[in-house]
DNA sequence: AAATTTGTTTAGAGAAGTTCTAAACTGTTG
DNA sequence: CAACAGTTTAGAACTTCTCTAAACAAATTT
């Protein structure tokens, strides 16, 4: 039995690189198209990196870099830093928080409705807020 | 007049690092004495290393290092990650959040009451929650 | 108070993640 | 199909942080 591609529906993510004045190249669509497949996740750029490689798409790792910045500039992405050394960004642009998994490096998304904050301060003035992060960081009992 | 210089409690730290089996050697002094005269402030290694400097303590790079840590277990200070190639450590242990000034890249303090929070979700089986970190991300209108 | 032990500091090397550089390349425009 | 502007790339460079192993200092034993 032959194997169904379901089609994705990559246009939006095409057009938001235009809207965002990126020229569509082969290697920007391949990550679009990698990250749009994926579903929700989060992950690294060397993870990235080593996830081109294996579907046999030949990317430099500058250009993960450059690519990753350019789409959460676009809105495509979210940057997370949750642990020195390294950044995660979030396939998931919707309004959530996350759990950190201290002994493993994961995090786990939290959807927005299940962290109700009921009082934040004003932001200092002069400064507008841009983004609220709740970081549940959890260990192994 | 000459200048009084007021006497600072800092037998209760002397007394934790003892409490953690840490010899009293005159880095690790002089450090608490300069986090403790500092008040609840942010910094990062490189900072706390320029400021040892400053006050003609003469510590390297290594030791900023693993006295941090050092005191980050001891319950000293409490390291706090929320910009990508360097973390921060904040002298203030109590409950608290912080605004984050992605301009200049600064941290400051939210009381713990000045954010309330209705509900979290239960912590993944297997896990309990070792902290939860809240921070507004804030730029400049 | 010397000797011994154990923990600590240090300079410098090393590692890891990220950014920079400048040359080759590719998409776009006229 | 030029000409131009934006993009990719390998590799060097940079930043932050950790490791190594030798010198050193605090604690403990004698
Ligand atoms: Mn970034
Ligand atoms: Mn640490
Ligand atoms: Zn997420
Ligand atoms: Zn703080």
């Amino acid at each position: 039995m032959a194997s169904i591609q379901k089609s994705r529906p990559y246009a939006p993510v095409l057009d938001r690189l235009k809207q965002a004045g990126l020229r569509p190249t082969r290697q920007r669509i391949a990550l679009a198209k990698l990250l749009c497949d994926a579903g929700d996740c989060h992950f690294t750029a060397e993870q990235l990196h080593a996830k081109a490689a294996a579907a046999g798409v030949r990317v430099s790792l500058a250009t993960i870099y450059n690519t990753l910045h350019q789409f959460t500039h676009a809105g495509l992405l979210r940057e997370i830093v949750v642990s020195p050394g390294s950044s995660y960004f979030d396939t998931n642009i919707s309004d959530h928080h996350h759990f950190f998994f201290e002994g493993r490096g994961e995090l786990s998304d939290i959807a927005g409705d299940d962290v109700v904050i009921a009082s934040l301060p004003q932001p200092p003035s002069g400064t507008t807020v841009d983004r609220v992060d709740v970081v549940i960081r959890v260990k192994n009992i």
